[in-house]
This record gives structure tokens, C-alpha cells and sequence, in this order.
DNA sequence: ACGTTTTCTTGAAACGCTTCAAATCGTGGA
DNA sequence: TCCACGATTTGAAGCGTTTCAAGAAAACGT
């Protein structure tokens, strides 16, 4: 029942017979300790199980010891998140870093920062979901406050991270050309998004660079019904046989789009699409597509958080390589019954 | 360029004429002090912009102004997350709490929590993922250290909040009863987790109440082949005309299965799964399923736990109950180009 | 006008840790 | 043996808040 005091830096001095100055050198290995010294405190913090207090910490040093990361406000499914929030973490916890969470709950993007900030804040923050000319780096920049951001930034002393979208649909282009087909039509986002318009460079570069024609493009929001919709306008004039999309939403609806013209996918059109969400196999036939490495990009992001606040510097902008992920949708064998790779589960929460 | 200072207790107090003892008093609300006082400081808070540190806070205080979420350590997608994360984050930011996220590294379930714990902490804990016995639980409680359990657990001093399994599947059940099924199967998972027993048994009661004959149960792992390769034997002896699933990944699983021996899935047999994950609404047929209100149960949770925090005494265990979605999987016209419900749309993180 | 109350304010200690100038130790050279 | 000097260790201040006993001010009754 008595909940045991937790052990205070007086604790592990008094035990260990030194100073609390001493102990506050030992932990923080300090030059000049003798050896033995040294030893004792250890055995203390040992025993004691003692470890320094956050607050504590914080208060002299004026640092929280965590990094934030702030919840996109809307409420669309974000189904990587877990794997990309698991590596942050861990990457942090490996700089003995916490990380705070927060969300977004009016328009605002900026406000919830501030609002952080104002209570005591963190040390550095993780953006994600960057757009153009994004306010909330605006505002950190200005403040002098670390940050990285997951997606790429126009401005050479922002750190940045993204998924290379142009290469990782150049690799798909080149993936259904070389299953033999010609004419392909890309099914894109609206105008506007940096991601969206770095896969489209990757498919129009690619094609080009193949010596294909000039390819239809069509362009829909992110949703399974418009990419369902999008697929009469698309077989009308050019009559592809492979369309390339955005995205696995997009893809999966264009290939119930393909169904409901009597088309089979896989077999008669094939079809792409990029981030591997969980559905794209969990579908028959499954859904060629290029995952995201999340766990890289997070560990990325962190390190280079980490390298900001230790003062190191580090080149600011990288470029990650997503993963071609071949499936039935673009291979013709949709019945198949047996899976070439292991399917991943999806539990409860 | 200069980063001003965030401004202080003291800051107020000097520009507001009076203590910082009266600042204090001021901002928690303490009785007696004048109007005219309270009226100088909040004008000085207002113009500062200030805001009370928390890690400041923290250090009188013995408490953290923090609940902690532990990420499951496994790599498994988890489509709920966001949502559920964002409740926690928002119910918990209503209470002027923040939350901190950790994880788990190796197999050790409590390892992080008291790690976490030996460092400054937390005020409180949100646990998912509870299973029977839990380690966590014991070590929590033992240390009489507030949490609130996503899933339920079988001591009456514990709070807990989950989704009303039985319930759902119940309620699935008597859906494909309606539509004219007699003969039902149930795909479930081991023996062994709090929720597929749940939702297993949700299903015998179920069918017994309505007076069907014993159904055929096979238990899988959750795996979209496990269920795929589990129709077969499924479709040999009971020939059931429905199959419900304790979960949407092992439904996509079934209703490949009855794709490979020839079945329509929705049409010739209805199917039914748990978790409405977003791949059920990404795919033709679309899915019938059991939507869990991830957003309720993450809000109710950070109630619970609150409550605790602040003394009060609340009903320490809530069933809340998941929403069934019905879609083509099971009333048949699973060509239907008309999406009844808009689609969820993905996001790049 | 004066002693009492009652209402407002405030000084200063305490929270646990870091820091740094100053004190203490120990050792080699004279 | 004594002193200087680097190697160790430590006392005490300070980080921003809260708290509470105690002081100051306003209000009251006579």
C-alpha cells in the first residue's frame, strides 16, 4: 500500500556517502571522479533503482528532454501511423528523448504549437503532412525552434524527409512496361499537393524517358469512389492497359472501376497504386503498390531532430526510396491461391 | 533573432505590481483577491502571453500534468490508432493534461511502464491491448498508480472501458438471420484473448436464442489467409450460407476463399467481419462489419482516468457498443456501382 | 479616533537537480 | 617535513511554481 517515495539525487548521496553534487558528476560522467567514488554511487543508483526526475531536469536546464509531435486534425485514416509513431519513439527514447503528443483541433495548424510552446513546449518537433509554403515551419523557423519535417520543404536550411514519390512511381512505370505493356494512364491527385505532384513528375519523366507517348492523366481526390468513377473517362480515348495511380485508395477503386466495366485487374488492365496500405493486401487480386518505409523515415526525422539539438550538423534534406511491392494486380495471376509474401495481421488496438 | 524568453511568474507579477504569490492565487482561481488585482494580473498574463511552466509546475506539485500511452511493441498495422490516439489527446487536453507516448521494446509488457515511471512519469496510464492476467494491470495497481484499461478486465477495482463484442457479433448475427440465413458459420481466432472469446460467444448465444441448430466454428489466426484457406473446410460439412468473422482481415480472407471455389461472396454467400478497418470499405463487395467507436472509447477512457486523478468515484467499468455497417457483403448486389456510404479516404501521414 | 475583525497580499521555504566557485585531499618536489 | 598544485569533492545558489504562515490594509463597531 505505501507507495514508496521515488528516490531523490539525496537518496543515492546519502547512501553512497557523497555529495549530491558528486552523484549529479558521476551520472553525467563527468571527468575527475575517482574510481572509487564512482563505484559506490553506481551501487546506490543501483540499489535504489534511482533515475533523475524529468521535471527536475527541466527546471535548471531549461530543456523538457521531448520532442512533439502534433495529430493531424481531420479524422481520415492514417493506417501508417502506428509503425511511423513506434519508430519515433524508440528513435528518441535511443537520445533518452520522450515524446509528447498533441492534436490539432480547430483549422488553425499553427495555434496548437504555439499553445505547446507557451506551456513549457518541448525541445524539438516532428511535422508531418507538409504543404507548400507550410505556416507551421514559417512559425518554428522563426522562433528558432528545431524541427523536421516529413515531406519535402523549399528552403535549404529546413531538415527535411520525404519518400522519393517521382522514383517510387518511375519504378512502377517501369515495372508494368516491362510486363509489356504501352499504354498506361495515370490517375493522379488535384494540383497542389507536393506529394501528389511529385508522383505525377515520376510518371510523365518516366514515360518520357521510355520513348512511350504522351500518356492520359486524370486526376481525382484521394477516395475509393472517384478512382472507381475514373475509370470509364480513362478506357474511353486512350484505352490503357495499365493505369498507374496515387494512391492504393485510388488504385483499389479504379480496379472495382475496372469491374464494373467487365474488366478483370490483373488479368485484362493491370494496376498500381503506392503506400501499401493493409487493404491493398487484403484484396484479391492484390494490389501491386510501393511502401512507404515509415520506420525509416521516423528514425530519419529523429536524428536529425537530435543532431539540431546537440548542435551537429547533418545534411538537411533526404530522400528515402519507397519499395516496389509486386502483387497479382499487375502479374495477370489474380486467382491465384497461394500469396507470394506473408500477410500482415491487423489486431485490435 | 533574439529568442525572447518565455516569460515568467515573475514577469507578470512585476508588470501586474503585485506578488507572485497573488499571481498564482489569480490564476488557480484562489479566493480573496480583489477585483480590481485579479482584473491588473490577467491583463499582464494576457499581454505577456504567459502561461505557467509545466515542467515548473510539475516539481511542487509531485505530478506531471501527463497521462502516458504505451504503443504496442509488435509491428502489426493498426488502423484505429489515429483515431483513438487523437480522442485520448483531445479528452485528455480538455483536462489540461498532455500526453506522452512510449513504447515497448523487447517482449517485457511492464518493462517500459516502470522505466517510464523511474524517470518522472506520469499521472496516469491508458492500457490496450489487455489480456488475460495482465502483467501490467498487476504491476499498476500494485503501485496504486492511476489507469484506465481498453479492454476488460476481471477485477471490479480495475477501470476499464470496451467494445461490447458479443454484442456486435449478436447483432451481425440476427442482420444475416434477417436477410433470410439459416445456415451460419463463425470464423473465430484461438482460444485464449479476452475479445475473440467475446465475440465467439456473442455468436453461440446468438444463434441459440434464434433456435438455429449448433453452427460450425473453426478458429484462425488473424490473417487474411488463415480465413482464406479456412473456407474450404468451412463449405464441406454444415454448407453454411453466412459466415461471420470475429474480424475484417480474416472476412477479406473468407471472401477471397469463396472466390476460389467459385462462390460469390455477398451473393451466394453473405460474409461479415469486426473492426469496419478502412480495407472494408476498399473493396467490392464491400464488407459488412462492426465499427468500433474508437472515438468514445478513447474519450471515456481519459475520463475515467481523470476521474481518478481528481478523487472522484465513477462506475469503474463501460461496454460500449460497436455500430453495425452493412454493405454489399452481405445483402448481395455486389456489383452495385453505388456506394451507400462515402468513402473513408487515405492519407499520407 | 481606536481596537478588532475580516479581507487581501506577500515573503520565503520547498520541490529535485545542475552548476560552479571554493574548499579539501593527496602527492611529488624541495 | 613543508609547500605548491592538480585532482576531487562539496556548499549553496538558482531554475519557475506553489503554498502557507504571517503581515498589511480595509472595514466595522463603538
Amino acid at each position: 500500500m505505501s507507495t514508496h517515495r521515488r528516490p531523490t539525487i539525496r537518496d543515492v548521496a546519502e547512501l553512497a556517502g557523497v555529495s549530491m553534487a558528486t552523484v549529479s558528476n558521476v551520472v553525467h560522467g563527468h571527468a575527475h571522479v575517482r574510481e572509487g567514488t564512482r563505484q559506490r554511487v553506481f551501487d546506490a543508483i543501483e540499489k535504489l533503482g534511482y533515475r533523475a526526475s524529468r521535471a527536475a531536469k527541466s527546471l535548471p536546464a531549461g530543456r523538457t528532454f521531448m520532442l512533439a509531435y502534433c495529430l493531424p486534425g481531420d479524422t481520415a485514416p492514417n493506417s501508417a501511423l502506428d509503425v511511423f509513431l513506434h519508430q519515433v519513439v524508440s528513435t528518441a527514447s535511443d537520445a533518452d528523448l520522450e515524446l509528447l503528443l498533441f492534436a490539432q483541433k480547430r483549422a488553425d495548424r499553427v495555434q496548437p504549437y504555439a499553445e505547446l510552446l507557451r506551456g513549457g513546449g518541448a525541445d524539438g518537433f516532428v511535422l508531418s503532412e507538409i504543404e507548400y509554403e507550410d505556416k507551421r515551419v514559417a512559425y518554428l523557423k522563426e522562433r528558432n525552434i528545431p524541427f523536421a519535417c516529413f515531406g519535402r520543404v523549399d528552403d535549404p536550411a529546413v531538415h527535411w524527409v520525404d519518400v522519393d514519390g517521382a522514383s517510387g512511381i518511375r519504378a512502377a512505370v517501369e515495372h508494368v512496361y516491362l510486363q509489356g505493356h504501352q499504354r498506361l494512364a495515370f490517375v493522379g491527385w488535384p494540383n497542389g499537393s507536393p506529394t501528389g505532384d511529385d508522383r505525377l513528375l515520376g510518371f510523365t519523366e518516366e514515360t518520357e524517358s521510355l520513348g512511350l507517348e504522351p500518356q492520359s492523366v486524370v486526376r481525382v481526390i484521394n477516395d475509393f469512389d472517384a478512382g472507381r468513377k475514373a475509370v470509364p473517362n480513362l478506357m474511353d480515348g486512350s484505352d490503357p492497359t495499365a493505369i498507374v495511380c496515387v494512391s492504393d485508395t485510388v488504385a483499389l477503386g479504379v480496379m472495382a472501376g475496372l469491374r464494373d466495366i467487365g474488366a478483370a485487374p490483373g488479368a485484362d488492365v493491370a494496376v498500381t497504386g503506392f503506400d501499401d496500405i493493409p487493404a491493398a493486401s487484403l484484396t484479391a487480386p492484390g494490389l501491386t503498390s510501393l511502401r512507404q518505409p515509415m520506420d525509416q523515415v521516423g528514425a530519419l526525422l529523429v536524428q536529425r531532430l537530435v543532431a539540431q539539438l546537440i548542435g551537429q550538423s547533418a545534411p538537411n534534406s533526404i530522400l528515402v526510396q519507397p519499395d516496389l511491392i509486386v502483387r497479382e494486380s499487375t502479374t495477370g495471376n489474380g486467382a491465384a491461391s497461394a500469396e507470394p509474401e506473408p500477410h500482415t495481421r491487423e489486431r485490435n488496438l
